[in-house]
DNA sequence: ACGACCGATACCCGTGCGGTATCGCCGCCC
DNA sequence: GGGCGGCGATACCGCACGGGTATCGGTCGT
């Protein structure tokens, strides 16, 4: 007879195969990433499309593509992943160590807000350990959803709050950054439509989700750092927040763009957080 | 040699004997549910345990308890197996379904709002089928954390909305319920001490998460037909937002109780939605 | 003290996962 | 156009691991 596997449920070894074909759109270098070979793969997942009742990939022998149910599939098999993991660390964290809370902060983002944060955070009563972990654009919210981190800085509209707590902490509008001595660093003010119009400052690129740079014009960034030493070099230019500006060296020349969205720092949380000191740290946060 | 099996990642087979045990506190009653025996589910149990690096259970031969870490790793597999779940359904909805959206509501609540939600939404342009899924209290916040239902009515404070994507609907004052006649059934109000201080007339028990009640008098009530029923026949009274006065009949008395916390009815939908068809319900809804 | 209860241990068996070898299909290039 | 190379699917095999049965060992109740 028919296998009855149809109601079987998914385990989460599944999941990790089907992220990673889905990545890499190629079985061979995905089983390479997942140190296995190819054909064991290759089962794995048509054993997934039976059970699920649903083709999840498009196969010809020159390439793979994801179909519709396959995306959807990709991007809720993120989720349920993170949320195993965050399971498994918080559990751990549970156990063993000693309080101790860890903060998710954008490297160079919110400078002057976070320290204030430290600072009054300190001061209060109970307060534990919070160790600062600094990472690059995109990483917090998943830093959070995967217990690494217990609570973060995010920056709307840039990162996603969405399946977070969070309160807004801060507002600010975006400026320009040019080379000192650039033509347009003169105007008192610039309009998104200028800065994007002109043509001899390229827009940096910065890394995506899944680590990658988009294709286009401009250099690859990473962090602020590296931009500003492009933009004093005379290489690119970029729209940030004002509070940037301390972080500038004096071959910059800063110029509000007012019609550019304005920028909320905003504290985040997983949303069934249970921690006294998350809980605390979001307090002080909103109170500063 | 000793097992590498510390950084091996945790199967969702794993959590879920975890979570019965953890339901049952009882190897064999969990094993029963499980449909296995008892000696493969202690085993896994145990390398669950070692692969943490963490004890989640207190073994003693008349009892089994929960560790700090256990009711931690309880909580967040709880969250983790609904996650995957809810990949597997969401994937087979994107493929083989046509397009509709599922509305969980706790049964009899909300009725006119909700009626004037389907006709206003159902007048919408590019509006889909919507199938209302009538359900108990507490089990809406489940339904859409599996991908059982893509969108619900919620009621705080009593439903937990941390997690979700919300609008507020509307806000209602609570009222006491009691039977015709009864000796308070003339005051113009009532205070919640008050009516808790009342001897002659219990309190219901609603069904708690995990489906039982709680223990304590009062009679054991599963929906608000059942409720109102119980009232009349003098039989017990109950506190509940006055929007529902139009399900009493003529021998029920309302009597409002200002200092109970207001009601409030929200939308909610998971955080990562992206259909079309709950964006316009929400939007639709917050415009009613 | 003995029996009942319950989780742990010992041991066995079958399934299923992963590995190697190979096929079949399609594009490309000389 | 035929041969070659790349890639996913298939065939087959071995072993590790999940699950079953039998039994142990400790603890509470009477």
């Amino acid at each position: 007879m028919v296998s009855a596997e149809y109601d079987e449920p998914v385990e989460t070894r599944e999941l990790r195969y089907f992220v990673a074909v889905a990545e890499e759109l190629h079985f061979g270098r995905a089983a390479q990433r997942l140190a296995m070979t190819q054909p064991p793969l290759s089962r794995a997942i048509q054993q997934l499309e039976r059970r699920l009742g649903v083709v999840l990939l498009h196969r010809t022998a020159r390439a793979v593509a994801l179909t519709e149910a396959g995306s959807v599939l990709l991007r809720e098999a993120r989720l349920a992943l993170d949320a195993v993991e965050a399971a498994e660390r918080r559990t751990r964290r549970a156990a063993g160590d000693r309080p101790g809370v860890v903060l998710a902060v954008k490297a160079g983002a919110s400078r002057e807000l976070l320290s204030e944060l430290l600072h009054a955070y300190a001061a209060e009563p109970g307060a534990v350990a919070v160790e600062v972990m600094l990472c690059g654009p995109g990483e917090p919210e998943s830093l959070l959803r995967t217990g690494r981190a217990d609570v973060a800085l995010l920056h709307r509209p840039y990162d996603t709050t969405a399946g977070f707590d969070t309160e807004d902490l801060h507002t600010e509008q975006q400026v320009v950054v040019l080379p000192k001595g650039h033509p347009l660093a003169d105007r008192a003010y610039l309009s998104s439509a200028e800065v994007n119009a002109q043509t001899d400052l390229p827009l940096p690129r910065w890394p995506g989700r899944d680590g990658g740079h988009p294709d286009g014009p401009g250099p690859q960034v990473r962090d602020h750092t590296q931009l500003f030493q492009l933009i004093a070099l005379g290489l690119a230019c970029a729209v940030v927040p004002e509070s940037l500006r301390d972080q500038l060296r004096d071959d910059h020349a800063i110029v509000p763009v007012p019609d550019a969205p304005a920028v909320t720092t905003v504290i985040a949380w997983p949303p069934h957080s249970r921690s006294k000191a998350v809980a605390d740290l979001v307090r002080t946060a909103t109170r500063l």
